[in-house]
DNA sequence: CTGAAAGCGCTTACAG
DNA sequence: CTGAAAGCGCTTACAG
């Protein structure tokens, strides 16, 4: 690979000048800017990043730890931080961890010492808060709130308001007897999510059931078939995301229950399969491209050295679909 | 953050020993060892990458280069790439594309300037074939075959034999009057699909019927929507891939059409969705994971020195489920 | 406007 | 076994 110091004596300038010529951090001679251009040209020479990364310490690379990539709630929002880091002309380098919080804490290691200028993490729970002090590194906390105050900012989604609106819109539908499919409870989403169900039951007066269950497809299967043993009279499915009320429509169908005629679901997120399946899924969206932007934004504004807000709650909308009716 | 030197300095011994401790580089007296050990271990001491990927001409770090995240097929992909890299004490890198010849050649350029050890490319044609050869670094082509002699590897499923085996099947069940959704012809995989449909076709002496397509959902509903026009008496779709084989379905369904009784339907790829789906979608199973750990292990295998095979050509299924039955 | 020098934080011959 | 030195390829004060 050719270097700099190349470039230079292909020029007939010093390697000082071809930086600046590339970086435009002075003035140079026009004419020898243009004898640099052309070598450059010429040479197809691009700066090597590393070593530009060492001086700068920064790396124009954003990190984002992810749970899963199973998940297309993850994926879609990664696709908008990777949209949103390519105008900005950053890199994104994604890591997952499996919820795992050794893998977590592994890979904010392993991001820092990249000198990424900002990592982008969706963790668990409180366990790695304890870490993220030591860091001088912009960490923004996405979709699930750690509450430290060591991260630059925390984004999400409304939870506590989705699954108000989720729960009213079941008793708009004539819904009574109701059950909340519970995400884990170690999940910011899931407790905001199940407090707003509770809080609602409350205040309507109607009785609060509710069966385990994950935020996966497999998992989903499970607790539908749980939920029907548990209550063989519900009339109303809150399921803890979209893949899981579509595995919730899958063990209905199995079992010649009609949707929404005999139960109806509602899902959470939004994500595209959910107008995609059939039926389409009645939902609470969530607005994925901005918490994606949002987070990378933050990032770079920081970097730019401007003040950045450091906690966004952001609206949610119930999108009615096929898998609710209201009579 | 903390450095090699300090961390020297605080077990009251040199940089280089404190190298050789950690990379095993050299026996280190062992009293000395355990010293720098525990100032690692009290400092969380993490040896700046960025360094040392400047002096190894290693970055420890696998690029990948994907045309979008829309199409679950490439994050599907892209989830098993990051589990055989993380195995093999790789990072990933993911760059989009957008199925477009200057982001790619960008992304290229700067995967290459960021030392990565590798690149895996899903390209879309020979335009980025010519840029390869000014490359020292493993590319291996995935999916997409470039035919450039440039790369390490090329691996991809057999499109031909899928093509072959989703219209025997269709024929199998009946279909006489069937149309193939073509990809982008542009795309290997689209082209080779083509000729095993138009090859069976001709083995058996049904007529050739095809409509052009691409492989996401909005294209797939405008492709079905015009398909019918066309072709009112078609029996059996043979869809560019799982996606569009969703979008079918879908148009079918809103023109009151049952899938299999009125008009069958064969997918492409076997993506997750496409079990999940109501109806479950017969579709092309590629072997994804295969793909996708060969694609690293290739490039590992390389950096160790191992000769590797240059071209793979995987086996495909047929997946019958619910949109397709024979009688 | 421009070049020589120093340095980013590592690693590895080299010499002892 | 171990330290001092040189170098990976850039960038930026510094001096002119």
């Amino acid at each position: 690979m050719i270097s700099i110091r190349e470039v230079a004596k292909l020029a007939g300038v010093s390697p000082s000048t071809v930086s600046r010529v590339m970086n435009g951090t002075a003035n140079v001679d026009k004419e020898k800017k243009e004898r640099v251009l052309r070598v450059i040209e010429e040479t197809g020479f691009s700066p090597n990043q590393v070593a530009r990364s060492l001086f700068k310490k920064s790396s124009k690379m954003i990190g984002v730890i992810l749970p899963n990539i199973t998940n297309p709630f993850f994926t879609e929002i990664t696709r908008y931080i990777e949209d949103e880091a390519y105008r900005l002309d950053y890199k994104i380098i994604i890591c997952y961890s499996d919820n795992n919080y050794k893998k977590e804490k592994e890979n904010l290691r392993m991001l820092i010492s990249m000198n990424t200028d900002g990592i982008i993490l969706l963790a668990n729970d409180g366990h790695i808060k304890e870490g993220l002090g030591s860091y001088h590194i912009p960490i923004v906390e996405l979709d699930r709130n750690l509450n430290s105050d060591k991260s630059l900012a925390h984004i999400s989604a409304n939870h506590y308001q989705g699954a108000v609106l989720a729960t009213e819109h079941l008793i708009n539908c004539g819904c009574k007897n109701m059950v909340n499919m519970k995400g884990p409870i170690n999940f910011s989403s899931a407790r905001y999510r199940l407090e707003g169900y509770m809080d609602t039951c409350k205040k309507y007066n109607i009785e609060i059931q509710t069966v385990d269950c994950d935020y996966d497809y497999k998992t989903g299967i499970k607790s539908t078939e749980e939920l029907l043993n548990k209550y063989p009279n519900v009339e109303g499915i809150i399921a803890s995301n979209d893949i899981v009320a579509i595995s919730a429509y899958k063990v209905l169908k199995s079992m010649n229950k009609s949707v929404p005629e005999d139960i109806m679901i509602v899902g959470f997120d939004d994500i595209e399969m959910s107008k995609i399946f059939t039926p389409e899924i009645t939902t609470i969206h969530q607005p994925i491209e901005e918490i994606g932007r949002k987070a990378v934004r933050n990032i770079a504004n920081y970097k730019k050295g401007e003040i950045v807000q450091d906690n966004y709650i952001l609206d949610v909308d119930l999108i009615e679909r096929e898998t609710t009716i209201r009579r």
